[in-house]
DNA sequence: CGGAATCCATGGAGATACTG
DNA sequence: CAGTATCTCCATGGATTCCG
């Protein structure tokens, strides 16, 4: 994807930090993604791999996700239905970004201190959660 | 930092990139630690680059940030006061990521779909906000 | 200068039940 | 199987005022 670069910069009226979080926002949207890099996946699929998460946060983070352009839905016309899901090429840009936040969180997240609760709890091991 | 390696993987109970974005969380996260990667800031330097942001917030997130241990506050004990905020050593770590948003960002952000909202309009070039 | 305190509007997100 | 539809609640965050 050789699109036009932006110059985005912190001096520049615009955050390219903040922008990409932007896509990260939500609660589910990182572990969805680190689940797709894998491949295709269909809802009760991914709903099996975030226990925590309800079927009604699920079905929105996939939205806001297939409207910013990063995962495809594709709804097979079939009974029982069959809806999959999958990085587009742009989510695949991505992958690269979500590989830096796992790096980070397998390598520290032990190091949480005090002061610093996880979002959900049942994203830590047993040993954390404690 | 040669700390103890969590075994984090998206098959563990628990998903090292919702733990890393844990640290994120917030309105405003991702800008100031993009601006401390530079070095220490004074409270009202932060504000001056953080347009948009108000004074409550960027309090509130610096006091998060503290909390995680990402950033260290120190308070100089003069008139009129002087509070300075630095990375600290783990927030250090954190430099990487950073640069892999920063780097996404800049290269993607005008690729943003109909459907994507940057979180604060501001955070986004002139040319975009039509 | 660098906050704290208060009030208030919005909507993010849980629980539950229903459906093509 | 893969979702909607409501109802509800609480946290997030804005605006404003006051303070050492």
């Amino acid at each position: 994807m050789s699109l036009p670069r932006a110059k985005l910069t912190k001096n520049f009226p615009g955050c390219p930090v903040e922008a990409t979080l932007s896509y990260l926002d939500g609660k589910w949207k990182g572990v969805i993604l680190f689940h797709l890099m894998d491949g295709t996946l269909r809802f009760n699929e991914l709903r099996r791999k975030l226990p925590a998460v309800t079927q009604r946060m699920l079905t929105k983070q996939l939205r806001e996700l297939e409207g910013s352009g990063l995962v495809s839905r594709t709804v097979y016309p079939v009974v029982p239905p069959r809806v999959e899901y999958a990085l587009t090429p742009l989510g695949d840009t991505l992958k690269p970004v979500i590989r830096a936040l796992a790096a980070w969180g397998e390598e520290y997240v032990f190091c949480r201190p005090e002061g610093h609760e996880l979002r959900d709890p049942s994203c830590a091991p047993a040993a954390l959660q404690a």
